[in-house]
DNA sequence: TTTACAATTGAACAATTGCTCAAGTATGAT
DNA sequence: ATCATACTTGAGCAATTGTTCAATTGTAAA
């Protein structure tokens, strides 16, 4: 830490730094905006998400599509569901998924449109 | 395993699941684009990102801005660069770093503009 | 009620991630 | 050359994450 603060009175350009510090972004809006993003930053979730986004599917179905475990894609429907990316529907023994559309598609489609630019 | 074989047998609605089978994101896609949100979802990240939005700063600035060691932010500056994020540029000892904007600054503020919606 | 089964959950584990610390590189000043 | 400084890098560590496994819940059928 000693070595921080020397540096810092060393090369810091304070008007600079200054100016960029009023604007700055705040600790919760960074954890939120980077938590928002965590959400997607995983392969089977994305995987989960464009499969929802076509057809409402049952946790079983999901597994067949995605070659995974019940219980790896409950565990995985849990986050999406408490980031309230999906909705979920109960039949019976069957519960199924689908998105819920008000959020983060738009930046899902955003990302895909990016990778396959 | 077994037990997700008998699963898929009972619950499975083969037509859905064909029909999105279809479309479905290849494995190297999923990844891609998940690997695209995983660069956002690191607050660290997400402030370095927005600060180099506002200026062009050195690696000592973005310390004493964020508060973070010298060697913090340079691994998450390697992190960066190496997703072409951001680019670089030395001026004797210094190296500024400013966004490469080509890159994904459309998605971030695509997620500021949805965390603050 | 008992049985079967879709789904959820918690514990445990391996893999990954972000940081610190110490050592290293590169550049400029003396 | 020597020294100081701006930054990078690799090893190591703690925290987090994604999966499996086993147990459990909830619903429907026998």
């Amino acid at each position: 830490m000693a070595e921080k603060d020397i540096c810092e009175v060393k090369c810091v350009d304070r008007d600079k730094v200054r100016a960029v510090k009023r604007q700055m972004l705040q600790e919760e809006e960074a954890n939120r905006l980077s938590g928002t993003f965590s959400i997607l930053s995983d392969s089977t979730r994305v995987k989960i998400i464009f499969a929802l986004s076509r057809e409402e599917l049952c946790v079983c179905d999901i597994a067949y599509l995605l070659n995974l475990s019940i219980s790896a894609v409950s565990h995985q429907l849990r986050v999406l569901r408490n980031a309230r990316l999906v909705k979920y529907r109960k039949e019976g023994k069957m519960v199924f998924y689908s998105l819920d559309d008000e959020h983060i598609s738009t930046l899902f489609n955003e990302g895909l449109k990016h990778i396959r630019e």
